[in-house]
DNA sequence: GGCATTCGACTACCGCGGTAGTACGACTAC
DNA sequence: GTAGTCGTACTACCGCGGTAGTCGAATGCC
């Protein structure tokens, strides 16, 4: 079913604790969020909920605790929010996106070389496979 | 000031026709929007007034007729969704971007193909340059 | 001149991310 | 056993993207 959820700063930030930690209580993820800004331990709990609701995390109740833990990985989330801008922006064009990076978003050599390396072992893995292409969790319901 | 305005759907959708066009009225716009969804006139006619209030678009007036045209550019528009989506996903690492891209997006060889041609012809240019590393247009503004 | 149409202005409303106050139940301390 | 604390539930509110209704001014038509 591809949840297909683009989370806002906040959430995303709060998914970073609980993929790191495998699991945490509100009081634990608002510590974890406590050094970028203090937030009332009720905003972390209504947006946790807001997030069970949507499908993204779940909870088991230690006692009176509630304990919560991812239920999407950081690679799916990754996965359906570039794939949406990729949409959005370049019509669902990776090669534009990557064009684009490279013309205009400042890139250093360095890291085009790095881009390279990578796109060449790619390359090298694809030719050595079998063009299937048929890669698992379409996302081409645009 | 580089205005760093990220677009919804239906801000980004009228950008493009003032786009193509250069200028529209708010009946151009709602004309050529209209094959995606029917929409009020009043609808565009709202999106466009917050989009100049937030910088995006300004207004010249032909009569009683209100000629809107964009005062950014796509590829402005481009380099700073992308750089917020890197910045948030990927903690501004492009490198990240584009292994993720390879990686979980599906991308058949023949994409990989063009993008590595992308990627050689780049790296070419970068040797050739005096390898400066200062591309125009910042955006460590973040 | 009066009426219908057209177009922008103003306003309201929904959904959702984000924020927080208050209520309430349970557990602990004295 | 009463009070304070801890932690979740419920509710409300703000900002903003998106949607649209209504209103007033100008225009054109008869």
């Amino acid at each position: 079913m591809n949840p297909s959820h683009h989370l806002g700063e906040l959430q995303y930030a709060i998914m970073r604790v609980l993929w790191s930690r495998g699991e945490a209580t509100v009081s634990e993820v608002r510590d974890a969020l406590a050094d970028e800004r203090e937030r009332a331990p009720t905003t972390i709990a209504t947006m946790l909920k807001k997030m069970e609701k949507k499908g993204v995390v779940a909870h088991r109740a230690d006692g009176r605790l509630f304990v919560y833990r991812p239920t999407v990985t950081e690679p799916q989330v990754h996965r359906t929010m570039v794939a949406e801008l990729t949409d959005r922006l370049f019509s669902g064009d990776v090669t534009a996106l990557v064009s684009h990076l490279l013309e205009e978003q400042s890139i250093d050599a360095d890291e085009v070389a790095r881009l390279r390396e990578l796109i060449e072992r790619r390359s090298a893995e694809a030719g050595a496979r079998d063009a299937d292409g048929a890669e698992p969790g379409e996302r081409g319901d645009a």
